[in-house]
RNA sequence: GGCGCCUUGGCGGAGUGGCUACGCAGCGGCCUGCAAAGCCGUUUACACCGGUUCGAUUCCGGUAGGCGCCUCCA
């Protein structure tokens, strides 16, 4: 087990991840109001593979991703589309579950949903209205930003600016400042429950804390992450409320991700420019979709083209070549360049999960091996893979060649015996025309997956 | 206006006070019957102006440009 650290957004310090102690992870997963894209989706692969790493240095790790599945953007789907609001939430929780499935990356330890989560949020919220640091007013219940005077650490901003407009209904609050802990059920919002305040449902951002510390089970929460965007006012309010509620800190490391960009502008429902998870999956595979993902620090903001995902199946294909060339290598047979090459990767992803930095480290150690100089190559690289979510690039290929595609590969062996290349190249073409690619190798020829095209 | 971030070669994208990041694309070469795969080489890359330093892309200050949050947002 080796020191992992992060880089923590509240202090902007470079932050140890304690060995010793079980490791807490939340991240704030999707609002349920509509299809996933590239975007929602970096976080959900940042935090799955940093949590596949922590556990293969040994750490323990539970991994908690949510889903807040009511919220006013749920309601107004639902209108639209003249349904339930619950029939919509349901439907779009199983479409973020199928489309991250997708992804081949496992699930997270627990995926807690808001909707069942309302007790321990009611609970929480009374907490707060007992401990004076809430109140009720018109059977909404608000946060008292001003009763907790360490607000605005996380996102460094002073109070006096700020206003919390998430809430337009507006006088009901004491303070601007102020946010809701629980809205009273209004004309239209077929889904709410009862509550000491009356009818209503959660508001924004208490029902993080309510899962994070249901899920994680005690606070401080080792990590708590999501995307970037999320830093106010969401995990401002949530730390807020969390650490007023039980007078511990919240979290002890905040691990943000960057906004994935197409032309240099954030990607976003309410911009228009969004790309859907579920396209880029058939369009352009899993494969494609991770190693694009991986190809940038997670804390950095990410360029997004179709130009730059088919960039990402290209590069995956010369990773899947070495592998399909390079000399079966038994499990114990690192050789000391590979050896040291794996060493830096994982230190690479150890240094504030820097995975573009681990990638250079894994092509560097594919040249290397082409070149003759790393007999163990194989188990090192495929061992990154494995780090990396892509393991499957390191497997044979699904079914070999047929008997007729063998056939006509030893036709054109022998018309090239025979010096007869018109012949030969004909073959290889009709091989093409099938889908395999000759390659010629000092072993004879043998036959790949003609590259997609 | 407030807070914060960014500006690296055609593109994507790391990183460092002096040593080739890496990948994709292009070009030249090697290998090959020809290709493919692979290997080698390759186009004075670090926005601009000052400063510190023996030496700065890498630290400090400023200029220009871009972005994010401050409103729902991964």
């Amino acid at each position: 087990m080796r020191e992992v650290a992060v880089k923590d957004t509240m202090s902007g310090e470079r932050r140890p991840i304690p060995p010793e102690a079980p490791v807490g992870i939340y991240a704030c997963g999707p609002t349920v109001y509509s299809r996933i894209h590239i975007g929602n989706a970096r976080p959900f692969v940042v935090f799955s593979l940093f949590s596949r790493f922590l556990k293969s240095e040994g750490y323990e790790v539970k991994l908690v991703v949510n889903v807040t599945d009511v919220n006013d953007k749920i309601y107004t789907a639902a209108a639209d589309a003249g349904i339930p609001s619950a029939e919509l939430a349901a439907g779009m929780t199983e479409a973020y579950f199928e489309d991250t499935d997708r992804l081949g990356l496992g699930r997270p330890d627990a995926e807690p949903l808001a909707t069942a989560t309302i007790g321990p949020i009611i609970d929480l919220i009374a907490d707060l209205v007992e401990s004076g640091h809430a109140y009720e007013s018109g059977g909404d219940v608000y946060f008292a930003v001003r009763s907790f005077d360490e607000y605005g650490k996380l996102s460094h901003r002073p109070t006096e600016e700020m206003e919390q407009g998430e809430d337009d209904s507006g006088s009901l609050k004491r303070d601007p400042l102020d946010f809701a802990l629980w809205k009273a059920h209004k004309e239209g919002e077929d889904t709410f429950w009862e509550s000491p305040w009356g009818p209503g449902r959660p508001g924004w951002h208490i029902e993080c804390s309510a899962m994070a510390e249901q899920e994680v089970g005690s606070l401080p929460l080792t990590i708590h992450g999501g995307g970037s965007d999320l830093v106010f006012p969401h995990h401002e309010n949530e730390t807020a409320q969390s650490e007023a509620a039980r007078g511990l800190p919240f979290a002890s490391i905040w691990m943000h991700n960057g906004m994935i960009e197409t032309d240099a502008e954030k990607m976003s429902k309410s911009e228009g420019n969004i790309f859907q998870l579920s396209e880029a999956l058939d369009r352009f595979g899993r494969e494609a979709v991770v190693s694009y993902l991986v190809s940038g620090h997670y804390r950095q903001p990410l360029a997004f083209s179709e130009e730059i995902l088919e960039e990402a199946a290209a590069r995956n294909q010369r990773i899947r070549n070495f592998m399909r060339t390079a000399p079966e290598a038994g499990e114990s047979e690192l050789d000391e360049s590979s050896a040291s090459s794996l060493e830096r990767f994982r230190e690479a992803l150890a240094d504030d999960f820097n995975t573009p930095k681990a990638l250079s480290e894994l092509f560097d150690l594919i040249r290397t091996a082409n070149q003759g100089s790393a007999p163990g190559a194989t188990t090192a690289v495929a061992r990154m893979l494995d780090l990396l979510g892509l393991s499957s690039l390191a497997e044979s290929d699904e079914s070999g060649p047929d008997a007729e595609a063998l056939e006509l590969l030893a036709a054109r062996e022998a018309a090239r015996a025979d010096r007869d290349f018109d012949e030969a190249d004909r073959l290889r073409d009709v091989l093409a025309g099938m889908g395999w690619e000759v390659r010629d190798g000092p072993e004879g020829a043998s036959l790949v997956p003609g590259q997609a095209s």
